[in-house]
DNA sequence: GATGAATGAGTTTTCATTCAT
DNA sequence: TATGAATGAAAACTCATTCAT
């Protein structure tokens, strides 16, 4: 049977491009129905192959859940990276931080959804491949945090546990419409922020 | 739903036991293992009856689940109403409503459990069930945090929902060992409450 | 625990009642459902008890149809017998009968509904037991289909064969604001009478 | 429903078979206990697969019944149609279609059985279905029966759906070793046919 | 006579996964 | 690389039936 007459890179190109759009397709399908209610058949579907083809690309549901959450973790962390960047003050980084995680969990990007759950899924093993992908991202808030200054009465690591699950909570009621994810985000420092003395509000982003 | 009008003897408590039993299972497989992932046959077998035997007290496997939120619902309601009994200082109400909170739903009760995560079910209609439910517990909360003095940079909606998935969140990353649930539901609070700038304790309000 | 005090006339009364109720009950689940797709529980419930009561009056759900069915031919028998009494002429004695068959098939007394289609049920055994039931029934017909004058080229069995049939048939074709199904069953005697050579509608019958 | 291109080798063929197979399978099955009396497993096991892989034939139990239907239907629309084809004579038409029908309802073919009774099925959408699928074979005997002589006193209508369901009446009291199928079939035209004043018999078929 | 509860076998259906081609 | 087909275990749910009370 005569291949088509295709380069090898441009194979590559379209298997890399399949690859992806598996992984897209997993990802809403993951955001929009967990990690159970998602089935492999409908993420085939959408990403335009039969439901066996995606055991080429990757060896398991679980591995393709895992890859997803990768390449959000990846996201979110580049896109908290880049809005605190060339901004010195602790409390307007950890707001920035938390506008652009809120703004990036809420938005388009469907990768997004499978962060803010911690999904009850089957294998522990799986969950512990989860927390170390989220580990980084994890580091780079307690520094965030370790930057500010609050009440003695108040353990640092608990600070940032409340942030970051609050701020993921917003998955859950977020809604287009009300305010827009990035406030929301900064309304949750701010509040925060006022324990430390500093005049909330002071800081003159819009 | 009127019980017919047998004396409740040991015969009608042990029935009532049993749907108890099934409640109870219920509420463990669903908290370990979410909506999707608990199965009717695990249930069973933990409450001690066979698969089948579940469908004459409940019809149907969400049905179940709404029991089982409901009945925590409930309880929770139940424990936080008792927490803030007697307390005047809105501050230090929803103190003691966030530490019951916290509490209640990392303590040994697993019904606790399934108010944490919204899960992603089946059902859409499903999902409103379980808001209605949650309603009251929610008003519950809107009112202590209307009486607590906030800046105006705050909207209490956003307080409020920020408040509560942090405390819900807490379910995801509380183990025993590291601060007692009530400590932590209060360090939220507190953290919060220094945004009025006023020295905890100190406010006056009714 | 005492008994209120009704006589054991009243109390036998009751219990024959609920026996017809139930036997009514299934008489409309079977009709509308069939054997396999009525279920006991709504039999039950619209007969006014529990599923397991029923067992107190029938050993079984086959022998509940079976009760039915039996109930069904002899009203049936019953219904004909009394159209064709008095009756002198064959052709007419048989178009009574059509119409009458019609007519109970096709009224409001549910019990009927068994009668036209032969169910497939599980066992054999039951379906020995229907026929002998419908058996008298037939040899009536059989009577009538002797009296009458058809061509040699045909055979009286077969007559009567299709021409109970298709009269049973018009339950499945059947519906209120035709032909009244009287006239139906009539019809289709008239269509076989043309056979003998009389002059169909020559019988003066509204 | 389009096939997708490739060449129909031995691969498709296989796999049509299998499709056949089931669907033969189910035709079986189906004439043999009625739709809610065959189950799925059983039909499985008749087709040499397993009951989970039907469904990647056939989406469901009903789908599954509609497809057989719908076989069964053109099949006897095409016996039927070949049975008249030359032929001229409308009373001669007719009876070699009741001919035709009765011999294929009652001939080794499984998938007649299907036609003859009208099953109590569980979805009113099926039913519909079903009498879709009919309309175009009953349309075939209305204009067969348009065509022939028949008493004013006759609706054509009445005569047509009497004709039919007896003829399929014939699927429950049809034994082999009596009268064949063909001749039975046409026994009921002849006993329609003298209400004509056509001398019955006169027709000169080989 | 009747009931409430339970049973347990059976039903349809789902779905991650495999594998020859 | 991808597919079409099949697998097989497991899922939720049904239902005739039983039985102690």
């Amino acid at each position: 049977m005569k291949r088509n007459g295709r380069t090898p890179l441009a194979e590559d190109a379209k298997s890399r491009n399949k690859r992806q759009q598996i992984l897209e397709a997993a990802a809403r399908q993951f955001s929009s129905y967990g990690f159970q209610g998602a089935n492999m058949r409908d993420v085939a579907a959408e990403a335009g192959v039969l439901a066996g083809s995606i055991y080429y690309h990757f060896p398991s549901k679980e591995a393709l859940f895992i890859a997803v959450h990768a390449a959000a973790v990846d996201m979110m962390t580049e896109a908290v990276r880049t809005a605190i960047h060339g901004i010195d003050d602790p409390w307007q980084r950890l707001e920035e931080a938390a506008a652009a995680h809120c703004e990036a969990l809420n938005g388009a990007n469907a990768f997004m959804g499978v962060i803010a759950p911690i999904f009850p899924l089957i294998a522990d093993g799986v969950r512990h491949q989860l927390t170390a992908q989220r580990d980084g991202y994890e580091r780079m808030f307690a520094i965030l945090v370790e930057n500010i200054t609050i009440p003695d009465t108040v353990d640092p690591k608990i600070f940032r546990l409340h942030l970051l699950t609050a701020l993921n909570g917003t998955k859950f009621w977020y809604h287009q419409g009300g305010h827009p994810p990035a406030e929301i985000g900064r309304q949750l420092v701010r509040m925060l922020r006022g324990a430390t003395g500093s005049p909330p509000g002071s800081d003159t982003r819009t």
